[in-house]
DNA sequence: TTATGTGAACTGATTCACAGCT
DNA sequence: AGCTGTGAATCAGTTCACATAA
């Protein structure tokens, strides 16, 4: 299982995506070309991603629906719970602590951090919002309690980004889903007069969404359409 | 111009959003490498990628950062006016609405949609929500003032999502940045009866915001890190 | 001497054709 | 007969080496 493209990751939860409509709607099988239109990629995309992990399908019959997305669930780890920080309880911070669907999957919310007055003790979610100077201490606390906080979200204006990325590495997180609009640095900021204390960012993973990118990316396409394929979508 | 990488797209983003942190630092000159380690490629990909555009830099020198960052503005179309409408003004509409940053560039919010009764005339960002029903009528008299509606918002649930992004074509909006976790369908709905009533999406261009996604990927990389190169940013 | 700009080499992802099951 | 699974071929993106200019 060596060697995947990050580009099949991507498309695999945009699979599960679509055989939860599929199920919802209570069909029951699929194939590699229908799959393939919904999520506007090839057949032949579909089959070579589903191959990194497995055979999933029957040939000459498709793929059963349950089946399938039981198997995606499993190869992305999200039949495992994962418990959830949030820094940054602004505006964004709380459309993403009550935005649903992030129920699905066992994500569960366990702590909300900030770091303004006002919105200290406030109730999002049933959570409490905490001053992010506990933030070490909560994550040290859930992990005594078997509650290990497996991720942390940035959600704070981005000069203070790097800082709350730097925080939840501090603090032991395995990931971050940063929201702000930098290229989060993964050295640990140089204290005056000493240089590197500890690389703590190793093994951390970060992905990023960036909603002023995809702007930009927008603006520039609307421009120069030609570069853009718009995916006639070709199935075989 | 012709045949660029995507991902050079998305990497011209980033090195511009350095060079405003730079230029807010007033620090004047700078290099491949230096930016290729704040955005975490290396320096030839720097190169290659502004060489897709022009020629930017001075031999022995670098770059000087307002001319570099100039040019990279007028390469993504960001010295042009976008009016944009968004659809779906519950909480994560209205955190797009009010998130600062998106007003840098002459990105202007004209128009905000939704269909929940109790949202109807109020006021978000100096502007009021107006139903979704309205949307057609508004593009067209907007554009009748010489005010283009160049790109629309989807922020509504994921039911909703086709159906909104439909009417935003309708509407004649040349871009979509779709927020909704669904992969949305560039074709006409069947209407009952008939087939394909006029393709109408043809040269819109749709990026994809989806932080669930996001949160999904970021699980998968945490359980599977060998598979994630954790950017040990080599510099030539 | 330094750092850009770029054709050529390489690497890796996508596409293809078809063998293999049902 | 039909659709999956997969090695081989193709294609695209990245890396490299170096010629070029300040």
């Amino acid at each position: 299982m060596a060697d995947i493209p990050t580009a099949a990751i991507s498309r695999l939860v945009t699979y599960l995506r679509i055989l939860e409509t599929l199920e919802a709607q209570e069909i029951d099988r699929t194939s590699s070309s229908d799959l393939a239109e919904r999520a506007g990629v090839t057949a032949f995309q579909v089959r070579k991603d589903l191959a990194y992990f497995g055979r999933f399908g029957t040939r000459g019959m498709g793929y059963t629906v349950p089946l399938l997305k039981r198997e995606l669930v499993r190869v992305l780890g999200l039949n495992q719970t994962w418990n959830v920080v949030i820094v940054g309880m602004g505006r964004l911070g709380q459309a993403i602590a009550n935005y649903p669907g992030a129920s699905d999957y066992r994500f569960q919310y366990v702590g909300l951090f900030d770091v303004a007055p006002e919105l200290m003790g406030r109730e999002v979610r049933g959570l409490n919002i905490r001053h992010m100077d506990t933030l070490r201490d909560f994550v040290a606390a859930q992990a005594q309690g078997q509650q290990r906080v497996d991720m942390g979200f940035v959600a704070v204006p981005p000069d203070r980004a790097q800082d709350a990325a730097q925080a939840l590495v501090d603090a032991g997180v395995r990931g971050i889903l940063n929201f702000a609009p930098i290229v989060l640095q993964p050295r640990t900021s140089e204290m005056s007069g000493q240089q590197e204390i500890g690389d703590e960012w190793r093994g951390v993973i970060v992905e990023n969404v960036d909603f002023l990118a995809g702007m930009k990316r927008l603006a520039f396409y609307i421009l120069n359409p030609h570069l853009r394929v718009t995916d006639t979508e070709e199935n075989e």
